[in-house]
DNA sequence: GATGAATGAGGATTCATTCAT
DNA sequence: AATGAATGAATCCTCATTCAT
């Protein structure tokens, strides 16, 4: 019964337990965007509809769950940057991605995870790996957009990472008033990052690697 | 400037009561900004050196104690605000307040305090009237320099307060490594709300009266 | 007689959680008898031989635990007060019946629950309505007893559920030296009762829709 | 200045520190009627308008003040038993001295210390031979009324003052709605005591030595 | 694999009691 | 003698995680 390559890293898994992982992964996004990161498992483990202890089968720790949401959201931007890298403008190809990122993190605050404040978690499923991916996309979008004078010269990719989520935070407030505010403060922020007016800057940009 | 006591307690405390309250403070401010909101009573005492109890004789509960941190800030920012108005450039002025402001976040995160997002918090300490106090000095130093063209007309009062805690927030997942790292972000906003380059904002601002 | 499981939960529980359920109750029963309804939740926990948080995974609080014990002696109660209904003498059923009664208060006082004295309980697991079934069900005795002549044409049913708890209590200061002894003022109450002697008595029954 | 017998055992109080003292009685009083005998320390201190400190001062503990009421009322039953058996008619004394005792009873339930359920308790403050006295002054009353016909021959003092408290208790369930209704049961009581259709009782008596 | 019962460490809070002023 | 600040043991309860079914 059980496959050959039975402790395999990656057995593929049987359908109806790939069917719980997906479950489980949208009820915890949901969960946590609603509570917080402080959304108990168990109300995870109910709004799958699934036992308690199928989420320890899916995810050895809360921080697991946590890290798979995390990963599959910075993949999601890793693509959409690679497919706005090969359209057209680059100055609208910067601002789009912010606008998904944004949109993103208006849904649930995992800037820490997006921006390497991942220190005290031992990077339970590759969420390292997962933001250089993103990290690098973004910064090839950054980079065209600067050459071409989309973006003032001194931004560098590093910096745009790290102030994607900061609209959605500034929103976050007023964000049962007024869902969509966060829109308003992406303008502004990236009003700051256009060439025109720029004054410079105080702080030299973090290296991409630290991120 | 300064009053003895600011927003003290009716009677003046015996002066070790009142030291260990200053100590208190500090450390839950200390240990907030380390570990989060989430951190513990029992760490705080720990910190100051007193013993749990003390801290609810101070405090009568967490959120007493969370509130007069967030309070004793909003009127520090308040006075800072005020002070800056009676100064000369408003355009300096502003960014100055808006330095202190982020000055602060980087040690603690208290935006959803600063900006109305205590709907589950019975005001314990009466933080709404600190915030609304902070509120209508900002507005006042933004209105002073949006008629006088050091900010774009289209920015507001409460657009500022919402954003004055984004250049820590973004700076926030490099702070042990680069702990002056959000100056730099500080500015880029600040650039997107100048006048130069300034591109029509797609949302209306919320009436100061949400914050 | 007795279903297996009157008052139980919706769906069937697990062989084992079942027994620890059971196990609960007693060591609960025993803990509140022994040191009243201040006795810890953790006294009770190892009590029963289990962990703390069994206490509340059975029992949402402890009042919750409380109320679930006064409602199966309330029940307990009716279903005797019923059954002794459909019995021959009338007095002697209703003596029966209070002989039942105060046994069970020897063992833990709940009289505050029997007799409507829930104001600051929610209500938890239906104690009101257990209360009522009792009280119904004893107004039933009484009024038999009473149209017989067994005993005085002034007594209510709701005066006996209230004098019911008396005896035991007068006796408890010398339970542990008398374990019997409130048979003995029992007996003086119920002679309190007869219609032989009776003197008028100063003070109006109260509804029974107050207890 | 301080007294010769500085550090006798019954040093006459300053006149000030005697009126604490009287304010703290009433105020414990007050305050366990109200909220049971769990009412804190910090809250009568209040009601008596003195620091906490000042509590521990007279009365070494909780157990102290709560022994201390409980005597005050012995004292007090006793002197109303011994003036009553100097009246006339010796069962209406003996139903007037119950009647006081469940008045009494009906504020603030001390029964176990008033028949001997002070096992725990060290006898901090002479409940012990407070007890004693007022036993022997409610024998000599039960004693006289049951030579001369006014209660039935089987009852003993003892009986009468574990009988006391019974009726308040009963009635206490609905004492807010009936602040009166303890008289009722006390004359059903009293009406089981009286040697009309007395019925033989199941138990002997409690010797007078073991309240 | 799925389930949910069992577990116990950890957290906020209360309160009698002690002690410095 | 009076005060009230300091203390820490005790309590209820939550929740991630383990494990038997």
């Amino acid at each position: 019964m059980t496959p050959p390559e039975s402790s395999g890293p990656r057995r593929p898994l049987r359908a109806d337990a790939a069917r719980n992982r997906e479950l489980l992964l949208a009820a915890a996004a949901a969960e946590f965007a609603e509570r917080g990161v402080d959304a108990s498992i168990a109300d995870i483990a109910r709004r799958a509809k699934v036992g308690k202890g199928t989420v320890f089968n899916h995810f050895p720790s809360k921080d697991h769950l946590l890290t798979a949401i995390a990963v599959a959201r910075l993949d999601q931007l890793t693509e959409s940057a690679e497919s706005l890298l090969a359209g057209s403008d680059p100055g609208t190809a910067l601002l789009d991605f912010l606008t998904l990122g944004a949109e993103q993190q208006q849904q649930l605050d995992l800037s820490a995870m997006f921006a390497g404040g991942t220190a005290d978690i031992q990077d339970p499923a590759g969420v390292d790996q997962a933001r250089e991916r993103m990290v690098r996309a973004v910064d090839a979008l950054v980079t065209r957009a600067r050459e071409q004078g989309a973006v003032r010269p001194d931004i560098t990719g590093a910096d745009v990472v790290l102030l994607m989520c900061a609209p959605a935070y500034a929103a976050g407030p007023l964000r049962q008033a007024y869902p969509e505010l966060w829109r308003r403060y992406l303008m502004v922020v990236f009003d700051g990052l256009r060439p025109e007016g720029a004054h410079p800057l105080p702080h030299p940009p973090p290296p991409l690697g630290h991120l």
